[in-house]
DNA sequence: CTCCCGATAT
DNA sequence: ATATCAGGAG
């Protein structure tokens, strides 16, 4: 019985300088803690599911002056809040699972955002991937890496996994990376994908670990 | 697996 | 026209 996804030192190493050169780059985390409170972050992520992060700061630059506690969501008008959302996508459904959840915040935790991953993802529409998002952004702690789209693909291409399947590149993330990066991966790798490692055009010349990437586009 | 769903880049 | 975007629920 072997693991595949026992990283060989070699490996460690190479992803280790990977990690220092995209950490430098990316040392001011520009789409960080624009959040004052969990509770906005919470809302911007639930908002953030399948959408650019462009239209959720449009509508969450309205809707943060209007909103400021979970019992302000919780007592809000279904048909008018899916309206002041309605360009995120998925309206109906996030209306829904936004106001529901900050009910649950308000009659399970004393109207504060929860802190532990079980509690996090016990709220409507909270999954593994926006659960993490708060976790590592607010309370600082993780149970693992985030695979989201951008992940998937920064990791496709540097190699770092082959496979699809989110859970067994969260493995391969996490046998190549110490633990306490883990945290920083997630960030650096979401920034790295959405302005340089871009799924349509990736701007390999201005990529500053295209030496080490075996998917760089050759000019 | 399907459905939810608008906005944007190409 | 179409692929894709900080996913989650049923």
């Amino acid at each position: 019985m072997h693991r595949d996804n026992n990283a060989l030192p070699a490996e460690i190493k190479r992803a280790g300088r990977i990690f220092r050169i995209l950490k430098s780059r990316y040392t001011n985390n520009e789409t960080a803690l624009i959040h004052k409170t969990p509770l906005d972050l919470l809302i911007a992520t639930i908002l953030s599911a399948q959408c650019t992060d462009k239209r959720v700061n449009i509508v969450t630059e309205t809707l943060f002056k209007k909103y400021h506690t979970a019992d302000d969501y919780a007592n809000a008008d279904s048909h008018q809040f899916e309206k002041e959302i309605r360009s995120t996508g998925f309206y109906r459904m996030k209306s829904k699972h936004i106001i529901r959840a900050c009910k649950k915040i308000i009659s399970d935790f004393h109207g504060k955002v929860p802190s532990t991953m079980e509690e996090l993802l016990s709220l409507p529409g909270v999954g593994r991937k926006t659960a993490n998002v708060i976790l590592s952004n607010y309370f600082k702690v993780t149970e693992g890496i985030v695979v989201d789209t951008h992940v998937k693909r920064v990791s496709k291409r540097l190699n770092f996994s082959i496979h699809s399947d989110p859970e067994k590149i969260e493995r391969d993330l996490m046998s190549l990376f110490p633990k306490n990066n883990w945290i920083a991966i997630g960030n650096i790798f979401v920034l790295h994908g959405r302005y340089v490692c871009k799924s349509r055009k990736p701007l390999c010349d201005d990529c500053l670990i295209a030496a080490e990437c075996p998917s760089r586009l050759i000019k």
